[in-house]
DNA sequence: CCAAAAGTGTTTGTAATACACCCATGG
DNA sequence: CCATGGGTGTATTACAAACACTTTTGG
């Protein structure tokens, strides 16, 4: 009943297929996610491709010969916006025939975290087809983005509560509350404030600098940060994030 | 600061890139995990692709020009096992420059579930290079498909506590022993009998069929069998399988 | 009547939740 | 001295974990 003998798996079939059309443009497709403490934005595009003239798009670009994936969402993100050694996670890849109106193109999706500042929030200034736009308000995109940028939020909202990476949309040092906001905005949830603080004192992941807000006109909060090290050494041991 | 400008983001540098050589082949490469009650397997394939012959590998296919992902491995799925409608879950794609030896490949891999019925075992006889290993007996794999295997076992495991995926390897009618011994097998991991049991009976997705074992030499255990719509409905109203 | 696996409750510890008031600072 | 957000503890409840004996069947 298997059809094993209708297979021709031998390495010629490979090889004129490779050679012949049984190739597809490859691309990477980047939800740079930005927070600036209020809301969660993600940057795009304005395309002039036709039909989505004028539609805003992710920022993407054909992967080249001699890279990896990763590499050439790296690549992307340095481009479009000057960063390097930011996280970026992998999520899907997304393969819709006639995804793209100029022929086959499959793409992967990647997100990324970096904390908005007042810098990186110009890229979109002067005549730059740059714009970062509020997550909650991104209207219809060109392509099958809306699709790409669901699924990734979907994953950095699992990730968030699994995985110890929020730290990487808050300045180095933060208070609870800016923490807080942070889940609470990226998950749209509400949280309680003394159960948050208690148990992220149980995870114990965090250094207390012994340093205060300043310039603030209510009692200035006291700043903590990441403990990196930590928490990879108690990974290591078996240890789950778990918020 | 922004390298923006250095990006030629129209349309006819697409074009042209596209059609030159922009372009890669691209595979899925399927783990079809099979269960036998005892122990876990994963179909390979004796390769005949230098430099890997006789080494096995996973099950994969180029990738036509009008099927997605989606297809493509359910087409592979097919034409290796005979079995269509199986459950199929994307896990990611690998991109390693030279991951494989005949040029450039990327490959997307896949892994599925199926319960091995010994019509099933069966397609590794006669002179078909196919195998049925169990996957802790795995040894080196051709290409980079340990890594593919990994990656899809750790999603495996990963999901088997999250949704009701574990049914997919139990025949239609499952003792609540048979349901912890795949999970401790999978998993691999113990798991005490009245906490399971009252976990399970917590859940309520279980159909309880007032049918009985027979031919057993010891108490017949009750047979149940999972309840996908119960389930459905309930996982809308926000509910969570979470063993 | 023996072997082999099925089935069943209770106790104890730990983590999640809900909740309200005082504190420190800037203006 | 007032407005604003920062910071803290306790009581209740739900869930997880540990654990041992009786029941049913086939041989």
């Amino acid at each position: 009943m298997t059809t094993t003998n209708a297979l021709n798996e031998n390495i010629n079939t490979w090889i004129s297929q490779i050679n012949k059309e049984y190739k597809a443009a490859v691309s990477v497709d980047c939800v740079i996610f930005g927070y600036d403490e209020n809301d969660l934005h993600v940057l795009l595009l304005k395309s002039d491709m036709p039909p989505f003239e004028g539609k805003y798009s992710l920022v993407g670009d054909l992967v080249t010969p001699n890279e990896t994936l990763d590499e050439s969402a790296e690549r992307v993100l340095f481009q479009r916006t000057g960063l390097k050694d930011v996280f970026l996670e992998q999520v899907k890849t997304f393969s819709d025939v006639d995804r793209h109106p100029l022929g086959r193109v499959i793409t992967t999706a990647y997100y990324s975290l970096v904390k908005l500042n007042p810098e990186l929030f110009k890229i979109q200034e002067g005549n730059s087809k740059l714009k970062w736009k509020k997550v909650a308000k991104v209207g219809e995109l060109a392509f099958d983005h809306n699709s790409i940028l669901e699924n990734c939020l979907t994953q950095l909202r699992y990730r968030l509560r699994d995985k110890p990476i929020g730290f990487k949309l808050l300045p180095k040092k933060f208070s609870l509350k800016q923490l807080q906001n942070l889940y609470e905005k990226v998950l749209d949830i509400e949280l309680d404030k003394r159960n948050f603080r208690r148990k992220l004192k149980a995870l114990d992941l965090l250094v207390d600098l012994n340093e205060n807000q300043s310039d603030v006109n209510h009692r200035p909060a006291k700043l903590y940060s990441f403990d990196q090290e930590k928490y990879e050494r108690k990974r290591k041991k078996g240890f789950n994030f778990e918020l």
